[in-house]
RNA sequence: GGCCCCGUAGCUCAGCGGAUAGAGCGGCAGACUUCGAAUCUGCGUGCGGAGGUUCGACUCCUCCCGGGGCCA
């Protein structure tokens, strides 16, 4: 389901050629797109991989495809090239077959590429609630966001969840902190300082409660969704039951588990020899009462300052009796803010931070979102605060929104004109040739961003679609040529994957900028 | 000392086994009586280093150098 119908109709025969040749099992004709035009509209290297298990040479297997396989009127080149590529050159009935196919499936198209529906839950951000969240959230949000709203698309089953740490040494330092100030001294040692401590400390009631509240509007104003928030205090009630499923081991006095069987690099305590419960301890509560609700796999959104945990995660699920690969950690590396040039430390406690209420001012979610998850997330990313602000016109994001809001301008236009439509007049020119052929890319795209949990790849697709379009639009009149129909029916199809792709990065399609 | 991430154009980054490695920003030169100029067109030898695997390596493996992070 990764290719649209239009390319499955190219990759098949060839495929069937390939198992007449003696391929047996299923044969991955994966058609790209090459670089230079010269090689046709798509290529594939089936020939060059087949070769070896046919024991044949790569270019006459390749010779040997080309003359087998039918194509009938969707191309009208098939050609052997280099030292054994097999090169396609579409003829007009692909592209409005291609075009077709897209405009009768709508938003829907590149939709459900998940083999098998699962039920899923995010675990995102889940920052403490000492203090509004900030930019290192901020990626978290972002990415694991997109995350969701990819797999969603895929076809399964999200939900995202909020851990809100609503117990602990640094949260009873932060309502030390508050107190401290409300009652105008200086916080504690180490404690919490900055001018939401002081509203905090002026407006008075729970300030945890407060901060959740506020993170809350902040996430809401960000799109992000938050489908259920569980706080540490309601898993540890459970705790004891948790821990008695466990098998711990007693040694110096502290009770642990044996995380090492499991890959961890050493085993983790529980009970402290006090008798007080670890963070650990909650985390096993906490991953336990995950997957009593029936999620068949847990996706945690982590920085990369906790990668660590990722064997004692696994370890746990394993513990409780699950498949360790049920659970999922994607570690983001994390942000670096830059002013001018110079590093920003961001420090909650310090009051020197830069919040993502503060962000969103200054450039606008849309472009704070697609700055935050337009790199890849293995990719530490900087962000130069001024220049984000200054020049936030000069953002690709609104490259992509202006075409989106272009054609939307075309559309309103062509009102009483004739319907769009995959209907070709006579031979594509060579902008709607390259058009629909970004097209045809997106289910790809998208179930390879999907798959490999890299919302990167959304963004970067996007720009070059749009790119496509604008190329396009500079090039041919649409509305009044004699091809009408066939390029309202491309601007539609364009807006469309434009919408999606900026919906799946939480970015607004707006109609006019 | 162990583990994780990263070294690609002046800068920020795509590219995850295929043909001549791309985009944005910055710089220079052009294009609006025309559906939206927030646009378009042109100008670029750069994969940190050394081995290895492969018909083919930015991509996979090993080592080294350099940056960031976590743990000890």
């Amino acid at each position: 389901m990764s290719s649209p119908a239009a390319l499955r109709r190219l990759e098949e025969p060839i495929a069937a050629a390939a198992r007449e040749l003696g391929a047996d099992g299923p044969v991955d004709v994966s058609l790209e797109r090459p670089g230079d035009p010269a090689h046709g509209d798509y290529a594939t290297t089936i020939a060059l991989r087949l070769a070896p298990v046919l024991r044949r040479p790569p270019r006459e297997v390749a010779q040997e495809l080309a003359t087998r396989v039918e194509l009938g009127g969707l191309v009208t080149g098939i050609d052997v090239a280099g030292p054994g590529f097999l090169n396609l050159t579409l003829g007009p009935a692909w592209y409005a077959e291609a075009l077709a196919e897209l405009l009768a499936l709508g938003g829907r198209y590149g939709a459900g590429s998940a083999v098998r529906p699962e039920r899923i839950q995010v675990e995102l951000v889940s920052a403490n609630p000492t203090g509004p969240l900030t930019v290192a959230s901020a990626r978290n949000a972002a990415y694991g966001d997109s995350i969701a709203r990819l797999l969603e698309f895929a076809g399964h089953d999200v939900r995202r969840e909020y851990y809100v740490n609503d117990t602990g040494t640094q949260i009873e330092l932060f309502r030390a902190s508050v107190e401290a100030r409300a009652r105008g001294e200086k916080p504690p040692e180490g404690g919490y300082m900055g001018d939401y401590i002081a509203a905090l400390a002026a407006e008075g009631g729970d300030p945890v409660e407060r901060m959740v509240a506020a993170i809350r509007r902040t996430l809401e104003r960000f799109r992000v969704a938050i489908d259920e928030w569980v706080f540490q205090t309601e898993v540890e009630r459970d705790l004891d039951a948790a821990l008695a499923e466990l098998d711990l081991f007693e040694a110096e006095g502290a009770r642990w588990l044996r995380t090492t069987v499991w890959g961890d690099d050493k085993d983790r305590v529980l009970i402290r020899s006090d008798g007080r419960p670890t963070y650990f301890a909650a985390d096993a509560a906490y991953i336990r009462y995950k997957f009593a609700r029936g999620f068949e796999r847990l996706i945690y959104v982590l920085g990369a300052d906790h990668h660590g945990y990722v064997a004692r995660l696994k370890a746990l699920a394993a513990a409780y009796g699950h498949d360790p690969d049920a659970v999922e950690v994607l570690i983001y590396q994390l942000v670096h803010l830059t002013s001018g040039g110079e590093a920003r430390k961001a420090s909650k406690r310090r009051g020197e931070v830069v919040f993502l209420d503060e962000l969103i001012d200054e450039i606008g979610v849309d472009a704070a979102r697609w700055y935050l998850v337009m790199r890849g997330h293995e990719q530490t990313i900087e962000i130069d605060v001024d220049l984000a602000r200054e020049k936030s016109e000069k953002n690709p994001v609104y490259y992509v929104q202006y075409a989106h809001a272009r054609i939307a301008g075309i559309l309103r236009n062509a009102a009483g004109a004739a319907a769009p439509s995959a209907e070709l007049a006579g031979e594509p020119a060579p902008e709607e040739r390259d058009l629909v052929k970004r097209l045809a890319e997106f289910p790809g795209i998208a179930a390879e961003a999907t798959e490999r949990r890299g919302p990167h790849a959304i963004p970067v697709y996007a720009v070059r679609l749009a790119d496509e379009f604008h190329r396009f639009y500079h090039h041919h009149r649409v509305l009044g040529s004699e091809a009408e129909p066939f390029r309202l029916g491309l601007c539609r199809a364009t807006q469309s994957v434009i919408a999606r792709c900026l919906d799946l990065v939480g970015v607004a399609a707006p109609e006019r900028m």
